[in-house]
DNA sequence: ACAAAATTCAAACAACTGTTTTAAATTGTC
DNA sequence: GACAATTTAAAACAGTTGTTTGAATTTTGT
């Protein structure tokens, strides 16, 4: 018994869209439900009727962007059968695909970044569901190339150090725009940004993990344990 | 002949006190002039006739902020005479000083990371009186490890990790106290901090110079230039 | 000490916010 | 096709925002 017509649930779909995109671009608290409405072609007490406020437009906005394809497609970086290497960089290549234009269904990474610079009502949804997985996996596949554990203070430092060079172009793209110019985000230079960050986040793992190995070596002998199952779920 | 009062001037000042702490604390959008009057002590006209506008206040305020004490440690760090690798540890270092607690005038940091979240009417003199010069000088410090130009796309993506991971620790905040409670951004915390990034880059800094170098003599014949006074201005 | 200028103050203003209300229109079901 | 439930619509609500007003007060220059 479908207890809801059609037309009803295209004007929530319409609201989610045209929500999604303005969060995204100008975060929770600069978003006005007018302006929503206006752009979804709705009526002002629309949002109220559909989710009953505005954050709960919101939440809901947050979570289906959580199961957008954007998300599916780092997920199915980190499921790739390849060196540990090699994943970072598809991962960090999938992450930064949101930088070019206004990608549809791509708010995750813009909300996720607003979310940081102003918490919200619902920012435990977004951590948990959506920041959390992502960061466990991401220690997981660092402390895999490191040779230690996910939770070890080293290991998270460098996932921070990956993150960070990331979002900050998420973050910084009105201030970039004026320092340098001649960035414009095409295809190509994305894809050069995603060489780069991860070549500069592999120089040090890479030199962490032979060293780490040089010293293993000299303390307990000959090093057979070949544990590198770590970027497991 | 001052034309103006003490007391006014006293007010003035507590206006901008008040304003500094809390612009830098919520950003300029979530500040009511209401909220700064109160914790100034002063009348809620004050504002208005003391600046003229909210943003009149706000501009002063980044204004100020931009002549405060931490700024003029990390100029003090770049001018150090030492080699640029320690400049750059002492310039992360004193930059993220500002992670620990409130330290008085020192909101120019968390007021560049809200400026880079959601531009305001100042933003064109955050970035060119704040961000700008200490932008260009991190490009030509980099630039000198590199053995590059400053405005090298190379050197200036290096410069862009080097900030993005700093930045990571000013916005991420709320996030990241969700995600490793374990951080509690105590001074050896935060020395420890300074101590990864600057190891983390100059990981890459060294391999790629000295991966340049062994290149660049392979091409013309021996090395020496040694034109290493990179980091001047 | 006194007039003039500068500053403070309480109150109200207009514009906006999210939300509620009440009635009209649309929809699904018999 | 009629009736009941669901969905839209226009208007107004209560609250907050930045700003202005005009009179009281303090400070300044002589």
């Amino acid at each position: 018994m479908p207890t809801q017509s059609i037309a009803s649930d295209r004007t929530r779909a319409r609201l989610i869209d045209a929500a999604g995109e303005m969060f995204a671009e100008r975060g929770f608290h600069h978003t006005t439900v007018r302006q929503i409405c206006q752009r979804a072609g709705a009526n002002i007490a629309a949002v109220n009727y559909h989710f009953r406020d505005k954050t709960g437009l919101y939440t809901e906005v947050v979570r289906q962007s959580m199961r957008a394809a954007r998300l599916d497609a780092v997920r199915a970086a980190f499921d790739r059968n390849a060196p540990p290497e090699e994943i970072l960089h598809a991962v960090i290549k999938t992450r930064l695909e949101s930088l070019r234009g206004f990608d549809l269904s791509d708010w995750h990474f813009r909300i996720f970044a607003h979310e940081l610079a102003k918490p919200t009502p619902a920012t435990d949804v977004v951590v948990n569901e959506g920041i959390r997985p992502l960061y466990s996996r991401l220690c997981n596949l660092v402390g895999g190339i490191l040779k230690l554990p996910p939770d070890d203070e080293k290991t998270r430092l460098c996932a921070h150090s990956v993150i960070g060079q990331m979002l900050f172009y998420v973050f910084a793209k009105p201030v970039i725009n004026r320092l340098a110019p001649q960035m414009k985000m095409t295809a190509t230079q994305v894809d050069q940004l995603a060489d780069h960050i991860t070549e500069f986040s592999l120089a040090y793992l890479r030199q962490a993990k032979s060293k780490r190995q040089r010293t293993k070596t000299k303390v307990d002998g000959k090093r057979h344990d070949r544990s590198s199952k770590t970027n497991a779920r």
